[in-house]
DNA sequence: CGGAAGATTGAGGTCGATCAAGCTACGTGG
DNA sequence: CCACGTAGCTTGATCGACCTCAATCTTCCG
């Protein structure tokens, strides 16, 4: 990150528990985040308990950046999870003097508006077999080491993530694993193994 | 493209037909546009046809912005539209060396950010009557004058939005009328009075 | 080994989609 | 001014994808 090199920005670190909260919607934006190990999730809530996951944090994200101070989502460690923390006013501060710092907010601000309107389109109008599938690919895009996906996240997480339930989900992997496009890994039933990449891709007719 | 080979472009101004595109996605992105009369839809289309719109724009509203240079939407004229037009190099020139417009590249940029976070909570997790709610709200605080909210888009182009049908959508304004909490004016279908807002709110369980 | 959390699978219900018919508004031409 | 055609809206009937509820199974830990 082009901020990390900025001798006036301070860095410190920070681990974080499976399961607790990182920082909650509403509250003031003292820092950026950056993943250093394990997976992040970051969400809304409705009143009656309803979740929208709008995004999953993995190592190299930069996390948590909100214009007008204050956070606009709720974010919880997935698994355990070491973070990289930036003060936020001290990218306030050089903000205003340093063109180029301001260019690289922008750009992060512009990658998590891209996967924002893309997910739109999967929310809005992607069958559940589509959601499913345009997940794997992603995720595969994102983690995969060694050829095999290891899934950080519960099925509740995915179907939060996908605007569906958590039966669903399971059910659509069953399906896919049915048809021999994708495989589970002995005994570990988020350790997944793409098949046929080709398939699972027509699967989500993106465009 | 169209705009170019107008002889207005060098006013800074167009007029684009109801119905006519002002540019599609994937198109290398020349101009930035504000509406300074009509309304705009920004939509993303899947191979089979489905439509997802992601965003109307109103008088006042800019548009056509992106981080490197190729639209992301295809946007048409909802109804006849004048737009102001701006030079996307000449944003370009000057960014690097000038943190103002950077910045205010980044308001606009976070403000569709802001609305596209939102909308995935509705599209992934609201029912269809909490649904149009939002929608109603949202147009009555963008556009309503006189007390009356004039929509000037159609039902479809409404479930576009929504992600839901033309025919769900109706039944709920139709539910809504019956309950006494909207009116149509005479002899025109898109003429909405909102007779109850805080129980309309109370419909769309915001947060 | 025992309990809890998470995943799968089944059965049945429901909300919204689809298919279809009619209605209303509106523009066009006689 | 009216007949007519068309586009858009409403409403009804039926269908189906997804949700809900529930039972069972697996994995993971203490």
């Amino acid at each position: 990150m082009t901020a990390a090199s900025n001798p006036t920005v301070s860095l410190s670190e920070f681990t974080y528990r499976r399961g607790s909260e990182i920082y909650g919607e509403k509250e003031p934006a003292e820092y950026i985040y950056q993943v250093k190990s394990g997976t992040v999730r970051s969400y809304k809530l409705l009143s009656d308990g309803r979740r929208q996951i709008n995004a999953f944090h993995v190592p190299g994200d930069t996390f948590g950046l909100t214009n007008g101070g204050v956070h606009r989502f709720t974010t919880e460690a997935v698994t355990d999870t070491t973070v990289r923390l930036i003060r936020r006013e001290s990218l306030d501060a050089v903000a205003g003097s340093d063109g180029t710092l301001t260019g690289s907010l922008l750009d992060m601000t512009t990658t998590n508006l891209r996967h924002a309107e893309d997910h739109m389109l999967l929310l809005g109008r992607k069958t559940s077999l589509e959601r499913v599938a345009a997940f794997l690919i992603e995720m595969d895009r994102r983690l995969t080491a060694a050829g095999v996906l290891a899934l950080p996240m519960s099925r509740r997480d995915i179907a939060d993530y996908l605007g569906m339930t958590l039966e669903i989900v399971s059910r659509s992997l069953s399906h896919l694993r049915a048809l021999g496009i994708l495989g589970f890994i002995d005994n570990n039933q988020r350790h997944i193994v793409l098949l046929d990449r080709q398939q699972l891709t027509g699967f989500d007719r993106r465009n």
